[in-house]
DNA sequence: ATACACGCAACAGTAATAGTTGCATGATCT
DNA sequence: AGATCATGCAACTATTACTGTTGCGTGTAT
């Protein structure tokens, strides 16, 4: 599996939950499918879970499942769960020693603030029953 | 000093020789006055070189400077020409084995494509001297 | 009681980047 | 010409982040 591809892989479960909800799926099966293993998968899901986007059950039937209606879940409730901000900003927390320094930075960083901003906005017009 | 700090490093080099244009400095002093290595910064403003925004020149009174008026280099030019895409795509390239995921990483990926074209509108609106 | 599935912690493997060293090349000054 | 200074480049190490893996504990249904 490539680098940081948590969003993939929680895209590519999303979507095939969005399919059939309502049925439950084991973190083993998942990795089955998307080529990686089961730890892995319960450790990208658990943070949906945390997000309030999915329900894990332990024992025996146990699995995991959507929580809401595939309607009801955005590609932005996605990318916000995950905690990645693919428009990271890597200066964010310097200490610009130099003034002139500084204000490019800030500069830069407010922008790259704008521009988060305005992908989260359009990440949730899109649900992942949009298929 | 940190992971991936390229823009941070080419943008704290450049925002001093804006506001000094026309002096030569050598990588040893920018290296010195970054806290990093003059190899790490002959390897950064190598690309911005490239890029036709700086001009090194060997020698003993060698160094590096603008290669254009601070007026006329964008932070967009700086962000290109360092090849970074911070807004990146890490499912680009993926083969969807199933069309219900190929969907959805088709519309993400559209919109980061977007949100990507419209950080570098932005960035380009803002010149080095702009201080 | 047993089987099954998640939760969690610890460790190994991998990839990207920063940092470092050594040497070659080219330009300037004496 | 020779010494000096600065970049160019290649190879190596160190660090960091992430994925992949193993082992064990916990909870639930049969």
């Amino acid at each position: 599996m490539k680098r940081n591809s948590r969003l993939s892989l929680a895209l590519h479960t999303l979507s095939h939950m969005a399919v059939d909800p309502g049925k439950t799926r084991t973190s083993a099966d998942i990795a089955d499918h998307a080529g990686t293993n089961p730890v892995v998968v319960r450790r990208v899901l658990g943070r949906l879970r945390e997000a309030g986007l999915l329900i894990s059950e332990k024992g025996h039937a146990g699995g995991w499942r959507l929580a809401r209606t595939p309607k009801d879940i955005t590609l932005a409730d996605v990318y916000l769960a995950l905690d990645e901000r693919i428009v990271a900003s890597d200066l964010k927390d310097d200490t610009p020693a130099c003034s002139v320094e500084h204000a490019l930075q800030k500069r830069v960083s407010s922008i790259l603030v704008d521009v988060e901003l305005s992908l989260v906005q359009k990440l949730g017009e899109t649900s992942i029953s949009d298929v």
